[in-house]
DNA sequence: AATCCCTTTATTTTT
DNA sequence: TAAAGGGATT
């Protein structure tokens, strides 16, 4: 049999890897060391060495782009589309069972999934129902307490109720579940426990599964969180070979509730793992690569690894310490710029890495100042736009009456007469009679109940739009569906009453929303057994879209170091390396934390290809004030060898400038002997703080902010200034 | 029902 | 600073 297609191209660790002999196995693969490759090339190998079926073969990873990914490589890889492999996420992969199982999960046939905005309305819905405070229970940490409950494969009833506020948590953990439950929805971190639950209770189920996946596979193993691992164990039975990959130093959420300690734990619940090690790396030159490796060797309980390469040393990382944050994006951007024009570099070659979004609105003034195209990541994504929400809620509620949050979102919009005062009524209604809001109404019209009449009519007029619409669209086309929906229910003219731009803009993605439908192909089993309006609503919830458009044109790239894992660029800035901004001062206290800041920085350096470049203002303003800051500590723990300070803002010639290391060469002997926020004395105007150093050499002038005597330039030579 | 004004809050985010 | 949400006002 010729698998030199499989091997081939891989080097001796990935070899191993992928040949392993069946069994168990660990691999810790380092940043750019080629571990996509090696987890498709093990599917590929599965089936054409060891006699699998893609029937036998469950492939598991976190977002939608890393499954559409893995499908198409193992397809190529064995010649096949549409065959009975299973590939995607963990909750798109609970999705399907739950819709081909629905009976033994206990849920509806056509339920639905909400999103986490749906759910935080939902959530605050509840807690308003239960009279709580919102001031001492922020909805929020309601939500996030309810999902990390979830994920941690807890009940409302597992919970320790006699803890006052765990029981008070609880309490609304349980009457959610129940609202859900009577809605016929379901969130996110309720697809895997229902999963694991239905399983759990289905032995027939679970041994089918168990027998059919014979082999599984899991990418990012790091980012598991509790359920996903007992998932996971499920599924994978004790006939089953489990194949994982990950990297503890990639580990970066943590605070979302990934453990790390799973690739510990796998090792431990696995007997006879093999752990096999992908240190060499693709990507980065020797540079950036011994950088990372020094920065990351200060994290404690490591599982081990250094990355090495047979590349070029290449280009010294570039420091710089900007004066505040604009002069920082000016520096970048002049930078890029010439980048571009000189080396003829494409622009979507460079990505801008900062640790908060707030950052990236200084460098999009300066690129918008300089018109170069540039594209933002993160932010709204399609199917979470206000517009398009609006949209799917009346497609909900013709789906599913019961849907009560499709109801309350959009019975009064546009504005149709049904105020507050009606929709209080409906929820009292549906509450002592434990009903939905759509069959409380519907009672209340029906049998009258306490409703003005202008009240009634408008609600009887907004229940017979439902009704006629589902009625007339029965048996349309998805596009067609909508378009009726839009017009009908006066939601297209609503949102464009107003010319304005923003006006326009809603128009055009409701139109791309009938356009995605038309698009829409169910493609799998599970989905092919059920409505394709429930179907295009479950899509559009797992799935919600891009970002930003705008990815058509050649782009410099801005985006979090969370949000460029997993990518790879030419040139990397990695900007707003100061102490309280990254590590962020949230995190600096407890050293687990600490040590998570550190591995985003570590993905951060190891994104680069070629050049890496870091700069930190010395001033930045956050919140309205401005503040002084101080270069990260994951500069000084880079190898000074491998820095070069840059100092764009002095010109600096002569011998001071031969040294190399940061805080020196470079730097004037006046920075050098003064660090910014410094406290020093002098002789007639007492204690101060160093603010600000310009020039160099006997010219040298520094800002100093005295307690008593304000702030005064001083020429360095004559200020005999003295540190305290 | 729309508008205004005040308070609050500001780390990271996929499904 | 600035954005968003909530409450009160018109």
């Amino acid at each position: 049999m010729d698998v030199s297609d499989l091997i081939d191209p891989l080097n001796p660790a990935q070899r191993e890897a992928v040949s392993a002999p069946l069994g168990h196995a660990l691999v810790l693969a380092g940043a750019g060391s080629g571990k996509t490759r090696v987890l498709t090339h093990r599917a590929a190998w599965l089936v054409r060495v060891e006699g699998a079926t893609p029937w036998n073969l469950l492939a598991v990873t976190f977002t939608n782009k890393a499954a559409a990914e893995m499908r198409g490589r193992i397809e190529e890889r064995l010649g096949i589309s549409r065959s009975g492999l299973w590939v995607g996420t963990f909750h798109g992969l609970s999705h399907r069972l739950l819709r081909l199982h629905w009976q033994e999960a206990g849920l509806p046939q056509g339920f639905q999934i909400l999103d986490s905005e749906d759910q935080r309305r939902l959530v605050k819905r509840i807690m308003r129902d239960l009279e709580l405070d919102e001031n001492r229970w922020p909805v929020r940490q309601l939500q996030g307490f309810i999902n990390a409950r979830k994920d941690a494969g807890e009940r409302a009833e597992d919970l320790d109720s006699a803890d006052p506020y765990t029981g008070q948590m609880a309490r609304v953990y349980a009457a959610y579940e129940q609202a859900c439950r009577s809605a016929g929805v379901v969130d996110f971190a309720e697809l895997m426990l229902r999963t694991v639950e239905m399983l759990q209770n289905h032995l027939e189920l679970l041994g089918h599964y168990r027998r059919r996946f014979r082999h599984v596979l899991v990418d990012e193993f790091q980012d598991t969180n509790g359920i996903q691992y007992e998932w996971l164990k499920l599924l994978a039975g004790p006939e089953s070979d489990v194949f994982i990959v990950g990297d503890d130093d990639q580990s970066i959420y943590g605070w979302r509730g990934a453990r790390v300690e799973n690739l510990e734990r796998f090792r431990k619940d696995y007997s006879n793992t093999r752990v096999l090690r992908l240190e060499q790396n693709y990507r980065s030159t020797r540079t950036i690569l011994d950088a990372a490796n020094t920065l990351i060797a200060r994290n404690s309980d490591r599982l081990g690894k250094k990355l090495w390469t047979e590349g070029e040393a290449g280009e010294p990382i570039a420091l710089y310490a900007a004066f505040n944050e604009q002069d920082e994006a000016r520096f970048v951007v002049e930078r890029l710029m010439a980048m571009v024009d000189e080396q003829g570099l494409a622009r979507s070659d460079i990505a801008i890495l900062y640790r908060s979004n707030a950052q990236s609105r200084t460098f999009e003034e300066a690129l918008m100042a300089r018109r170069v195209p540039y594209r933002v990541y993160g932010g709204l994504r399609f199917f979470e736009r206000a517009e398009i929400k609006d949209a799917l809620a009346y497609l909900r509620l013709m789906a599913n009456r019961d849907d009560s949050a499709a109801l309350e979102r959009i019975i009064n919009t546009p504005t149709r007469g049904i105020g507050n005062r009606t929709v209080e009524t409906l929820r009292i209604a549906a509450r002592d009679q434990g009903i939905s809001l759509w069959a409380a109404a519907r009672g209340l019209v029906t049998h009258g109940g306490g409703l003005p009449a202008r009240a009634g009519n408008a609600l009887r007029a907004f229940l017979d739009l439902i009704d006629g619409l589902a009625a007339d669209t029965a048996g349309a086309s998805l596009p067609e569906c909508m378009e009726t929906m839009l017009t009908r229910t006066g939601l297209r003219a609503h949102l464009g009453k107003d010319g304005s731009e923003r006006a326009q803009d809603k128009l055009e993605n409701l139109d791309e929303l009938i356009t995605a439908a038309g698009n829409f192909e169910q493609d799998n089993t599970a989905e092919a057994e059920m409505e394709p309006l429930t179907a295009f609503l479950a899509h559009a919830a797992l799935e919600a879209g891009e970002g930003q458009a705008g990815a058509w044109e050649d782009c410099v790239q801005l985006m979090t170091l969370h949000s460029a894992k997993g990518l790879e660029f030419p040139v990397v800035f990695l900007a707003g390396l100061e102490e309280g901004l990254f590590p962020h001062r949230m995190s600096v206290e407890e050293p687990g934390r600490l040590e998570e800041e550190r591995r985003l920085a570590y993905v951060g350096i190891t994104r680069a290809r070629q050049q890496l470049l870091i700069s930190y203002a010395e001033r930045r303003r956050l919140h309205g004030r401005d503040d002084f800051a101080i270069a990260s500590r994951f500069i000084r723990e880079l190898p000074p060898a491998l820095v070069d300070e840059v100092r764009a803002r002095f010109s600096v010639t002569g011998p001071t400038a031969a040294g190399t290391g940061p805080g020196e060469g470079a730097a004037t002997a006046t920075e050098a002997e003064f660090g910014l926020g410094e406290r020093v004395q002098h002789s007639r105007f007492g204690e101060g703080i160093v603010l600000d150093c310009e020039g160099n050499g006997p010219n040298a002038r520094i800002q100093v902010n005295f307690n008593s005597a304000g702030t005064k330039w001083l020429v360095a030579a004559y200020a005999n200034l003295e540190r305290i």
